[in-house]
DNA sequence: TTTTGATTTAACCAACTGGTCAAAAATAAA
DNA sequence: TTTATTTTTGACCAGTTGGTTAAATCAAAA
């Protein structure tokens, strides 16, 4: 067995997947739209992975494991809470921008099949523990007002997956249409969530 | 011809379309499980709708629009901001708490097809200038602090809308899985959103 | 009662979809 | 080279899906 060629083949076909995927969603993915980006036969595919939900599975961990640990170690870093949340900010809304299906085929998918999801996050140790931590450090010191940690989480999660996720119905609203118009929105986002955020929580 | 009897399969069937198309989507719904769930024969689903097509733009244009300009009126009332804004979160979070699918729905199917919202919008004279001039007489009074008038818009959409479509994921990270201590976070949220929003806005 | 038109149904169909299989091609081992 | 193993392919299949049709039922008008 070449693994040179067996690696380039999986590899093409979990591109292939992913964009597919991402895209269209389980239920709207077709078998032999994934062969065709991947350039392979469909009874490749299904040599590789025995069936669509393997396939989708395989994806699914795959796509959800790259985004939440990247993240973390931001968190843990040794910067001022403002540098911190800058650079979260910025960094996730940048990656959402790169790939604005993202949002909606993870949530989708996490309300399809919520046992799965339930199944990657304990598996992957994946949990909010630290940033909460982080954030009654903060309070503890007497920088941010009182409030629930995870509060602050979901608010800093809404304000930067909301925009992108909902980006046709902004585009249309507020722009017109104008798709550069709506991307200079998003960029200025990068900032003005920090700020809104900081304005909201911080002690003056 | 039975005005009674059409009117009532015709309500049964946009009944049934709703709840399938909201939980499963264009993609994963089933004209057959539509039927089965008016409770009639598939032919006659497409009788009264003569492709899937058309009965979920039926659907999609009817969820759409029950939902915006509702919350209009809530805008348009005299009440200080304060009372505006607690209002509109606390209907709006209640609405999407009793429909927890319908954001997922709402924001996939937008994206697979933005054309057809394009028209929808446009259709339904929905535009934010109201809501945006309202927050700009209100900067000019000095209440609040300068900043675009959309993101403020975005943000309270982001802060109530996220929470609810990354409903699973909430579930599993902060409670355990303990659906109803996820329910009672959401219900503290029609308060703390709307303090969240103020305590960044707000000129004290 | 008969007739007319709308409503409802069971049976059916063609296209699509995920998946299989046996054989061919390519690669590695002998 | 020959043999064994893995990778790739084209043809095929069974189940599903959206949609059709002709006939049956029903309600109201004549």
């Amino acid at each position: 067995m070449n693994d040179l060629k067996k690696d380039n083949t999986e590899e093409k076909i979990l591109n292939a997947a992913q964009n597919v995927f991402i895209e269209k969603g389980m239920d709207g993915a077709r078998m032999q739209a994934i062969a065709d980006e991947a350039g392979i036969n469909k009874a490749l595919l299904h040599y590789y992975f025995r069936t669509k939900e393997k396939l989708f599975n395989a994806i699914f961990t795959k796509v959800f494991s790259q985004i939440f640990p990247n993240l973390m170690t931001m968190v843990r870093s040794e910067r001022p809470l403002e540098e911190k949340l800058g650079m979260f900010v910025e960094t996730y809304i940048d990656l959402l921008q790169k790939n604005p299906f993202l949002p909606t085929f993870i949530l989708k998918e996490m309300n399809r099949n919520p046992d799965f999801l339930a199944k990657i996050i304990k598996g992957s140790g994946v949990n909010p523990t630290e940033v909460i931590a982080m954030f009654e450090k903060e309070m503890d010191a007497g920088k941010i007002r009182r409030m629930d940690p995870r509060d602050i989480l979901v608010n800093i999660l809404g304000l930067s997956i909301f925009p992108i996720a909902a980006g046709p119905l902004i585009t249309i609203m507020f722009f017109e249409n104008d798709k550069a118009a709506y991307k200079a929105f998003i960029e200025r986002r990068k900032k003005t969530v920090t700020e809104f955020v900081l304005n909201s929580i911080l002690i003056k």
